[in-house]
DNA sequence: AAACTCCTCAACCGCGACGCT
DNA sequence: CAGCGTCGCGGTTGAGGAGTT
């Protein structure tokens, strides 16, 4: 079947719209309505194509369309809904009144994805991302930073005070550089590279004291073997692990009833949604604090059991009836 | 102030789905 | 049922603004 020509194949306009295009296309709309997008660009005189209309007009024009930042309560649905739906902007976006399928796209990729991406959590799976490329970034960074370590000159002189201050910025990225690696299924090189990491923390310790390492990071290079196991009672409780509460999306304190989420809906006895508790307060307060504060808390043992993911402990009837 | 890099987001493109004949 | 035209979706791009050097 022979396509239609796209819009540059029959010199029609492209690219960003004018403010009279707009009021063009918003001036037939008003008056005639939605009908054929195939049509409208001659009806209304626009040089442009259907598509071109059609993509302004939901994107941009329509009255309904709400602008500006992203409420938290949307992050937390729009993480909520991908987690079950995929990259099925629409069908996440028709959760979310007033905002468009590209809108939401475009906040996932620059935003939420990168934010999950630094937590160690798989943005496609949302699980904590065990596979070793995964890792690779971070081993690197791992490398360099012990490479820069061995160079350092440590001899008390003139350039002592900068000195100091490149360790407590380089303790403070190893921390979360550890962390981050510790929630990573060890393989051999990466527990070679902890191991003399460890070593080096300490030597920096030692000379440093001021930069001691938090309590948590020595507990848990303290509490975890290198080798893969972790002491039982030393796991931390997992974001994933915690117990499963029925609770809505707000479990934000501060969040009101009337900013609940839109998955909840109208009938929210009917649609109240399984979490771990807690868990989206987490990722979406995440901007301001510390990523590995969350990567911490997934398992250090590359368990052979998987956790689960949000999807399979969230039930919403109307989601489960969109996915089937 | 200029050059450069990074980030955001509007818009495009290609493809599959759907509906009509 | 097949063929065709249109619509809607998701991935991708690139212009331009913001931030940094």
């Amino acid at each position: 079947m022979r396509r239609p020509p796209s819009c540059g194949e029959k010199g029609l306009k492209k690219g960003p719209w004018t403010p009279e295009e707009d009021h063009k296309l918003m001036n037939y709309i008003q008056n005639h309505g939605l009908g054929s997008w195939r049509a409208l660009p001659e009806l209304a005189g626009l040089n442009r194509c259907g598509k071109s209309c059609r993509l302004r007009w939901i994107n941009y024009l329509r009255p309904d369309i709400k602008r500006g930042k992203f409420s938290q309560q949307e992050e937390q649905t729009i993480l909520q809904l991908h987690s079950i739906l995929g990259n099925k902007w629409s069908a996440i976006a028709k959760h979310l009144p007033g905002r468009t399928d590209n809108e939401i796209k475009n906040f996932w990729n620059t935003h939420l994805r990168k934010k999950l991406i630094q937590m160690g959590i798989d943005p496609m799976t949302h699980r904590p991302r065990t596979d070793f490329f995964a890792a690779l970034p971070q081993l690197i960074a791992l490398a360099n930073l012990r490479q820069l370590i061995e160079q350092q000159p440590w001899d008390g002189h003139t350039t002592r005070p900068q000195t100091e201050v490149v360790q407590a910025a380089n303790l403070q990225y190893m921390q979360s550089l550890f962390q981050s690696a510790a929630s990573i299924a060890p393989s051999p090189t990466i527990i070679s590279s902890l191991n003399s990491l460890t070593t080096d923390l300490e030597q920096i310790c030692l000379l440093s004291p001021q930069h001691m390492l938090s309590p948590t990071l020595l507990d848990r290079i303290g509490g975890v073997d290198l080798a893969g196991q972790v002491p039982h009672n030393q796991m931390t409780n997992t974001l994933f692990d915690q117990p499963v509460g029925n609770i809505n999306l707000s479990s934000d304190n501060n969040v009101n009833s009337s900013e609940r989420s839109h998955v909840e809906g109208e009938n929210s006895s009917q649609k109240s949604v399984l979490l771990p508790e807690n868990s989206l307060s987490l990722l979406t307060d995440m901007s301001a604090s510390n990523p590995c504060n969350i990567i911490s808390a997934s398992k250090c043992d590359g368990s052979s059991t998987p956790l689960p993911s949000w999807s399979e402990i969230i039930l919403d009837e109307e989601i489960m009836r969109e996915i089937a």
